[in-house]
DNA sequence: TCCAGGAATTTGATCGTTCAAGACCTTGGA
DNA sequence: TCCAAGGTCTTGAACGATCAAATTCCTGGA
């Protein structure tokens, strides 16, 4: 099975190597009839353009890089690889592939990109976990580099454009849920003040309560099944009328789940992510449209990569759904 | 910020691009000083091997791929995941790096070899999820494609390296830890017979039951809470004196869990694969080394790809571990 | 002093594609 | 009849690295 090149398949149409291009590349400038004799070449031939020759010429990888965290353990980690399973497949779909690399820490992760940008010129990056003062968006912009964050750009300068899931909203209809089975004392177990995602998901669950004129503690932890045991046995214990919370993630509601069991107190929990554990022990949990997530990331990248970016930056809020279960 | 080539490399460092390139490629055969003065050239101008160029001219990209499932969402899905992370760390580590597809079934995936062979010239493969009947490592076999199975393969002709879990010993070792522990009547619940996976599973346990001259049932059912919880009623109800489950999987252990909770019977669990679901409830379960199992594929696959392979396949089985928790 | 022979370095060609520019046809209006 | 203007297709050069062969530089023995 001989190698075939372009000038086989511009051999065997009778037409010049550049001919063949042009039906890749622009094939409106090519006449009907010699189009089609090459497009059978091609077929025939089972013929593929060599991305490397004509990364080299176009400067193009049609490659784009996401970074997968070194080999994180908790309930939530799955979160982020769903999100990579939807990227994967829209990349697919739109006829770019997905790199894999890991980083230790921001300024790592900013080499990388240097080694990853000059060893295989990608063409655009995905950020997760974007976190207040993230290096990595100034540096990316400061050279005109294409990415798109999924999360949005907490505290920076909304320069660039992202997709990212309304959290509070999520919190908001949870807490809904539970204002309509008839709960009047809602509590929200949290995790500390400063992280966006975390505060905004005890936005959305104060703006419910606001909303219903309603009151609510809350407690803030490290995320944890234990950690969040915790800070629920604490919050049930000082509130006796409380008979539900809302949680910032699955692992802190299982923890709640645990405590409110041992306390014998009757309280509805929902969690937050909707992940295995979710689904595996009946938590009723928001889930965030991951695969959707990753389709419009890979669109964003598709409007800047086509050069038909939009003079302004897009931005993306997608929202949540509630996955109803038993624990709510 | 000019691009950086080996020609300027030379520049800068007074000698010819062949020079660098030795230095780069064999360095042994540039003079001790003129190496330094190369290397000290590439150090500060940060000069970094573009492959694209390196690629068309060696045909080899230093890039590797990996399948990764559509959109998994069992509580078992993240088992590969994890291992898919411990890959892109071993490949780093080693000068490559990941690149991931999707295929839907196992010819679309060989269509995806094609693609990206042609396309990408890509180095190796490593295939997940080996199966008996198996095309794809034949197709692979049949071209000296270079490649590894995480996973032996199972029924097929045993003709390349694989990596692989002792799945056997890590249920004799969970069952060994029940009879340690006093139980004498220990069941298994598994998948139905014919899966090379699962029937490992269920030997180790009878091995382990047989060795200690003792007698159990076991269950075979699809995987899932609801037919773990089912299955796990008829073995409990059948035989009052079960007082211990082994099972093929987290989700089986955590229906077995529930179903014995029910019941009011009093049972040990152990899981397999040692997922979030298990740390989150406390399961004892076995582990699979998969950071590890990353590794040896990588060290296999650099064994292929440095044309330094063996005359014979090599074989790795790694034991898993057992996580103990509370419920053994 | 000269030369053989190995070590060190350089030169030209090449990988497969696309860009830029030029060549070749048609067609139609002057 | 001739030429301008498009439309269509072809030709060389270039991308940045490595291979293969040629060249230069040394060293030591006759």
């Amino acid at each position: 099975m001989e190698k075939v090149t372009i000038a086989t398949v511009a051999r065997r149409a009778g037409v010049s190597r550049q001919t063949v291009s042009n039906v890749l590349n622009t094939p409106d400038v090519v006449r009907e009839e010699t189009r089609e004799r090459v497009r059978e070449a091609i077929a025939e031939l089972g013929y593929r353009v060599n991305q490397a020759a004509r990364q080299m010429r176009t400067g193009r990888s049609r490659l784009i890089a996401v970074r997968i965290e070194p080999a994180n353990d908790g309930i939530n980690g799955s979160v982020l690889d769903r999100f990579l399973h939807g990227l994967t497949d829209a990349a697919g779909l739109a006829g770019y592939r997905v790199m894999l690399y890991t980083a230790a820490g921001d300024d790592d992760e900013i080499a990388t990109y240097e080694e990853l940008l000059s060893a295989y010129d990608l063409d655009a990056f995905v950020l997760t976990s974007t976190h207040h003062g993230d290096p990595r968006t100034s540096w990316l912009a400061g050279r005109d580099i294409p990415f798109v964050t999924f999360g949005r750009p907490w505290g920076a300068p909304d320069t660039h454009s992202w997709v990212d899931v309304d959290n509070a909203s999520g919190t908001t209809a949870a807490t809904e849920r539970l204002l309509a089975t008839g709960h009047r004392r809602i509590g929200f177990l949290g995790w500390p003040a400063g992280s966006g995602v975390g505060d905004a998901r005890r936005e959305g669950w104060a703006r419910a309560l606001g909303a219903a004129h309603l009151l609510g503690s809350s407690a803030g932890v490290e995320d944890g099944v234990d950690t969040g045991a915790a800070a629920a046995r604490g919050l049930l214990a000082a509130e006796p009328d409380t008979t539900a919370l809302v949680c910032a993630s699955d692992s802190l509601a299982l923890g709640a789940l645990e405590a409110a069991r041992e306390m014998g107190r009757d309280c509805a929990v929902i969690g937050f992510d909707d992940t295995a554990v979710a689904r595996a022990i009946g938590l009723t949990s928001v889930s965030q449209p991951l695969a959707e997530a990753a389709g419009r990331c890979m669109d964003l990248l598709r409007e800047l990569l086509d050069g038909r970016a939009p003079s302004a930056p897009t931005h993306v809020l997608l929202p949540p759904s509630l996955v109803l279960r038993q624990t709510a």
